[in-house]
Parts: C-alpha cells; structure tokens; sequence
DNA sequence: GACAATATTGTTACCGGTATCAAAATCCAC
DNA sequence: GTGGATTTTGATACCGGTAACAATATTGTC
C-alpha cells in the first residue's frame, strides 16, 4: 500500500487537487478531469458524484498544470501603447467582451509607444505560453518579430494597415481615413487646411495620416505649405496651442484638421477664448469620435472609426484561430470602415 | 543509456526546453535553472556557457513549468467595474507601472458593477493561480470572500473604506469627499444644494457619497430636501438632464454638485444652452478632476483623488506582501488624502 | 447467447520546470 | 599537506494536471 506519496508537510489549506476529489469520489483523476473538461465521455452517475466531491471539497482547477500538460492555455496577450487613452480602452472592451465569453483571460500590457518596450512585453507574455496576442501597433523590432513567428502564436495588428502584416490585420486606414476627412473639407471650399498631429508619436499611423493628408490636397489641386503642418503634443492644452501657432505663422488659414487625440476639442475652446466663430473664421475637424465631440458648440465635425468592433473583430478571429484552428484566417486584412461625421464645426 | 525519454514526434519547432540548454552548456538542467534564476550560485564560467547556450538556441523559459514547480506565479489580477471609463484607467496605470518594474504581469477583467460576475472572475483568477488580487470594489459575494479567505491571496480593495476590509485597502472615503464638497458649498453661501449621482450604481460608493452630503447639511444646519437629489445616468446628457430635472422641481435651487463621472460638464454645457452664468445663477461642483473640467469655460471646481497613487500604492503593498511576506501589512487600510479644488464655477 | 463494436474507466508516462538532498570540487587555516 | 567547512554541481522526485493507451463494462446484432 503506497502510503501519501509526498511528504510535504506545509500543504496549505489552501489547495485541494484533483487527486483528492478523486478520492472523495471513489474514482481516478482521470474521471475527474474527464468530469470536468469533457462531461459527455463520463457517465451521468460518475459526473455527479465528481461533482458534489468538487462542491465539498471547494476544488479549484490548477490552470497552471492544465495548460502545460496539455500544451494550451487560455491567456491572451495585449499590448497597446497606452492604458489610460481613451481611444484604446474601446479596443479592449471590445477584445475583453469577446474572449471573455469563451473562458479565456487577458493579459494586458502598456508599451509606452516603444517598440523596444514591446518586444520586451512580448517575450514576457510568450514565457507566460499566451494562446495569441494582439498588438495595437504595427511597428516591431526584428527580434520581436522573429520571437513571435518562432513561438508560432496567432497574432492580430491594430491600429493601421501595414504593409507587411505579421499575421492577421483588423484595422482602418490612417492614411485613406486622413485624406477622407481633408477631402471632405477640401470639397467644402477651405483653401487653407492646416493639419494638427502627434510628435510624441512618430510611427508609421501619424505618417500615414500626414501622407493621407498631402495625398489629398494634391487631388483637390491644392498648394501644400509646410506652415500648415503643426506638431503637437497630447491634450486639450496642445490642441489650443495648435490653433495659436498655425494662426501666427499663416492667418489665412481657413480650417485645421486635429489629426488625434482630444486636440480639436482643445483647438474649439481656445477659438472660444478668442471669440472666433467657429467654422467662419475657422473651421475645425478631429479624427476621433469621442462622446465629447458631440456635446460641445459648435458640435465638432470628424471620423467614426469603430473602435469597438476593432476589438471584436480581433477577438474573433483570434478565438478561431486558436479554438477552431481556422489556418484560412491566417494573414487576413480587415480593412474595417469608417465614416465622415460631418457637424456644425465644419 | 538512456535514449531520448520522449518519443514525441511532433515537437513543435517552436520551444526549446531547459534541458535542450542544458545539453548544449554540457550541463545539467539544475544547473541552468540556477543560472537563470540566482546567477550567484553558480560559477562565472558555467554562467557565461549557459547563456550563450540560451542565446544560441533562442530559449524562453516557461513560466507555466516555472509556477507549477515552486508554486509560486508572477501574475497579478485586477478587476474593475469596467474597462472603458476613464476614472479607473488612471488606478490601473499606477497598478501597471508598478507591477511591471518587478516582472509580474497583469491579468485585467470587467465586473459591469455586478458583484456576481466579480466571482466569476475572482474564481477565474484564482485557477490560474494569482500571487495576488486587486479588487477596485468593496461590496463582494459571500461565496467570493469565502474563496479569497480560503485561496489566502493577498488582496487590495480600492474604490471605497469598507467597514469590513477583506484585508488591505487603499482608498479615499466616499462619504468624507463628499462631505467636503458639500461643506465647501454651504461655506460659499450656497443654500439649495443639489446633488446628483449615478442610479446605474446602487452600490456603496454612491450610498457612502449621499450620507455624506447629507451629513454635511445637518452640520451646516440645512434642510435636506428629496427633490434636490437627482438619480441619473452616465455620461454628458445625463448631466445635462440633471439641470433640467432639478430646476424644474426646485427653481430656487443654487448649486449643484454632480458626484460621479462627467456629470458635471454635460451639466455646465446644459447651462451654457441656457445662456445661464455659471456660478451666478447656479453653481456647478464635480468630484473628479478630469482634464476637461480645467479647460471648460468657466473652470469647475471639483476634488481631486489620487487615482493614480491608489494603483501605485496598492501594487507596492501587494508586491510587499507577496516578495518579501510583509506580514505586517496584512489588514491595513491607507486612507488617501483628495482636496478641494475651487475654481470658477462655484 | 456469442462476439464484435462501442462506451467507460483506469494506468502510466510525461508536460517543463524546481526543491531537496547528495556528491564533487574548492577553499581555508593550521 | 590534511581535515573540515563551504561552494558548486548533479540526480531524483515531484508540482498538478492530461495524452495515450490498456483494461473493463456495456451495447447491439444476428
């Protein structure tokens, strides 16, 4: 008779094994993790006394042991280059609301707009066997980039479309979205569109907006002029600054396109504090379609990117891949849409 | 000799083990666990083999094998009524920035405010074997505290100061802003104060916000009256409402403090529609300083809460409790200061 | 009622690490 | 140079599950 095989004498009271539901049972731990993961291969009279053992003895599952035995596990990685903007929590609650319902947990993380930060994230999340990963980037180092084909994990890119996608893509167009809207003011009748963006980000998605941009202006037959182009920071602040700094150095500007971030709310108040009529002095768009926009006056005109379903979306086709093993999915581009919003700013 | 243990043919390309380092360092794999782990303990020289053997083959260790073994996880769970609203962002950022500078990685749901899918979740976290919880509620199932008491996982409640802690807590009190507030109010000479909360949360954040105003008008020695306190949803037309509603009920009313969300600026936009001047014919209160209130037209006053230090502060007890077993920290509650902060809208 | 097909349960080895203790190597003082 | 203390390395069992296969029970068919 095999007395408890481990001597172990500091078991805390904490955690019941399978082996001990077995026990109370009366059956092995095979039947239990049978009973647990596949009820339909365990008789209905087994399934129910390994569940009322489970009830008595308050057994928790051990994730942990589960994934590496079975070489699976249910953790999704995310990263997005920033946790507390406004933008990328749609995306989350969409991917969470998503793969939630499937059991899974997600890991999320924060790259602070780095690509050497992300890799490090990266490689944390691929020792923690992630089942997949979505990134809210495009822009990798090549080591992360070979880390991730190596690990063979399905992975979803946000946040544009890029040229050499990873694996699969959910994602609008910053540059289509960009020239939609310049478009749009540019069939309006503004002559003198400044444009408003990010330098804290210099990635590939404010390049593209900014060649979204001229690539507009070029259709409509207009002169572009590097004194309509304004770097600025995050904020409501900076968004004022904008306004300030494209009227000082070109006061014909007629329309200032805020190409992120909360800028265009920032940009309205300050043309507030000056007393300007907005659009008759100037006109103002933004790029994001924040509840905010809607609440303001004049109400702001802007893009509908579907955040939301960005997420979704991801989660989805993640679920299959993993799930499902739906290798048809494997380097798909979603080119998801978007439309113009158009309100009283412009 | 002991041929090759595993016959598995399907090794996927993709993970190298210990061992497979261990070989290529000529080594064993203790020695290799060591290495990585407590490089002291091992001689210079095996070190530098074991590595570049790391380097060589491109290892990643598995912190699935690594957790089970010593029974001990670098996961922290956190959850939150929900992902998308900016008041928790802040805490989860402070969490995360935390956490990560010692590795751990975080796992982040979404209770809806339901403190039945907080056990889910909790029950969730711990399968997956969490070194530690935090909860940003303070109101739990039964069954959940049970679980968590019998898990011993060190847990931080934010949001609130329970009566009962489940064990540590970082927080400010619901009541004592609110009651600041209320009281900063009266001391201006405001005389029908309103009071506006979230009905979508009947959970003990409200509650403690209510009994705080009110204890702040028996200490100014005002009539409370029912008609000056408004239920009402979230977001920016909820604000709005809020005036509506309670100016048609009481008109003489003269201040209104909008205890939750974005209230307070729907609320002032809603004035500003009504060409109404803020504060002179009604005064406008917030509790949380969100960027917007500083750059609206005029300024509102409003409290500021520490949200960011609630996460920082929470993930240093946490990893205090969980590295080094700082047992002293068990049951501790930190009682966060906020402040009042006047503007011009009262 | 006998036998093959199927459904149910159990046995054993293993997932990829680490705790533990034993063995070997190195160090140190006298 | 010797013996004991210390450091470094290794062998083995085990963490808590599951895959794979074996054994047993049940079912269906003629």
């Amino acid at each position: 008779m095999p007395r408890q095989k481990s001597p172990k004498n500091g078991r805390v009271g904490s955690s019941a094994r399978m082996r001990d539901v077995a026990k109370r049972a009366g059956v092995s731990a095979m039947t239990v993790s049978r009973a647990l993961k596949e009820p339909s291969k365990v008789s209905p009279e087994m399934l129910e006394r390994v569940l009322n053992a489970v009830k008595e003895i308050g057994y928790l599952p051990n994730h942990l042991a589960s994934s590496l035995s079975s070489n699976r596990s249910t953790t999704i990685g995310l990263i997005v280059p920033s946790i507390d903007n406004s933008i990328y929590t749609q995306t989350v609650k969409g991917l969470s609301d998503v793969i939630k319902r499937s059991g899974f947990q997600l890991m999320i993380a924060e790259s602070g707009y780095d690509t050497n930060e992300e890799e490090e994230l990266i490689t944390a999340f691929l020792t923690h066997r992630v089942s997949g990963l979505v990134l809210h980037s495009t822009e990798h180092t090549p080591q992360a980039i070979q880390k991730i084909k190596k690990a063979e994990v399905p992975v979803v890119e946000n946040g544009n479309i890029p040229a050499q996608p990873l694996d699969m893509v959910v994602s609008y167009s910053n540059h289509d979205a960009a020239y939609a809207m310049t478009m749009h003011l540019g069939r309006l009748g503004y002559k003198n569109i400044a444009f408003a963006s990010l330098h804290s980000t210099h990635n590939d998605r404010s390049r593209d907006r900014l060649a979204g941009y001229h690539h507009a202006l070029r259709d409509l037959g207009l002169e572009p002029n590097p004194k309509l182009i304004v770097e600025t920071s995050r904020g409501l602040a900076a968004g004022a600054e904008a306004v300030t700094r494209v009227v000082h150095s070109v006061p014909e500007v007629d329309a200032l396109f805020c190409a992120g971030d909360v800028l265009a709310v920032g940009a309205l108040f300050e043309c507030q504090r000056r007393g300007w009529s907005v659009p008759d002095r100037i006109a103002i768009a933004s790029f994001d379609d924040v509840d905010l926009l809607r609440h303001v006056s004049p109400t702001v005109t802007t893009l509908r990117l579907p955040r939301y379903d960005i997420g979704e979306r991801s989660g989805q086709m993640l679920l299959s891949r993993i799930i499902d093993g739906a290798e048809h999915l494997r380097g798909s581009v979603v080119d998801v849409k978007f439309e113009v919003i158009q309100r009283e700013s412009a």
